[in-house]
DNA sequence: CCATAAATTAACCAAATGGTTAACAAAGCT
DNA sequence: AGCTTTGTTAACCATTTGGTTAATTTATGG
């Protein structure tokens, strides 16, 4: 069957191509005509399906901002020792940033511009999810004796620092390291097993 | 004496609101009449002391730029051994990001939208400096079996991760840990030391 | 003290930008 | 087919926004 005019084929078209702009130049420094001509169609049709510029927004953001902690709830719950559950995590969570380079600066850029859309979309409910759950996890590897004892949120902070950061600050650290394109890559796909071990070695006993 | 009119003060009026503006809401974010009005003068008197936004802006982000890497050239020329050098640059940068909490989101995030202005401005002249000496100083600690093997970018990124990382994304931290502002500053200013010995833990022999 | 330059203001302007309208085309339905 | 709903477009509108102008005030220096 030829797919029909619709097909609900312009608002697919609409949202990706506005998260493309949103995430490159963030709410205020996106134009809806841009949008509209990277979705190849009138601008009017932007407000057809999404009121104004804030809930088109506020779509791609929600839709963002959950993909930014994936299936660790998963993970949390696997029977991997806790160890390995640092390695999958930090594997998989910079295997995600480099398939979506632009999503935690865009993130947590709009956060700070505005910190109440936090609350109000996603957050409240993926909480408690799996900082939880790691935060346990940690607490009983400390007390039995597997590693040394730290504060938990300071190993969340570190491990998602050392995840995050080197893609965010990508622009930044071309230059000062003289690195280019390729050879950043490179590094990041070293880091998948790099940033777990460099913690597993820090806290281990 | 009394300060005269002018005495250059508007000037630094401008700059001062400039910063503030641009540090929160970035170049596409700011308004010219938000700044005048911080500012407490007339938009026009912005254009007199500055030809237009993209002047002020790199003016702004020129000085900001600065402040990233202070004075570790200096720092890693003194004797101290390679860890007391890591604890002191950890130490004394997430004191200056504490004093700056906008500083490292608004370079970054203005770098990512428009990588070009890192270039142009003040970054290639302080490239070589630090980084090419903290290298030669990582290189010579491993050499001489003081570390573990690690390549020296890594090291790089992960400290400066774990240093700038927990600033840029304090609101989401916030939500997804449930910790207050008080908490917060607590947790930043333990890692003024926790981060180095968090490092040094890991690498040392 | 006056003439000149520097600083400041209010009013204005043009372009950019988010948003609307009204007419038209396509699909769906009976 | 004919009527209604949905999708789409071009033209238009109102506001915001960066920027300018011309007139006014304030300093300055001979």
């Amino acid at each position: 069957m030829a797919k029909s005019k619709k097909d609900n084929n312009t608002e697919q078209q609409i949202l990706n191509a506005a998260r493309q702009v949103f995430l490159e130049k963030g709410l205020s420094g996106a134009r809806m005509q841009d949008i509209a001509d990277k979705a190849e169609i009138n601008k009017a049709m932007l407000h057809y399906y999404f009121k104004n510029k804030e809930l088109l927004f506020e779509t791609i953001f929600q839709e963002t901002a959950g993909k930014l902690f994936p299936h660790f709830d998963k993970l949390m719950d696997s029977d991997l020792n806790f160890f390995d559950k640092i390695r999958s995590i930090v594997s998989s969570y910079i295997e995600m940033v480099s398939q979506n380079p632009y999503l935690p600066l865009f993130v947590i850029s709009e956060l700070n511009k505005n910190p109440e859309i936090g609350l109000k979309h996603f957050f409240e409910k993926q909480r408690p999810g799996f900082v939880k759950k790691f935060k346990e996890s940690i607490e009983e590897s400390i007390n039995s004796g597997l590693i040394l004892p730290i504060n938990p949120i300071h190993l969340i902070i570190n491990m998602f620092s050392m995840c995050a950061f080197p893609f965010m600050a990508k622009p930044m650290l071309k230059i000062i390291t003289g690195i280019e394109e390729e050879q950043f890559n490179i590094l990041m796909e070293q880091r998948k097993v790099l940033v777990a071990e460099f913690i597993i070695n820090s806290i281990k006993k």
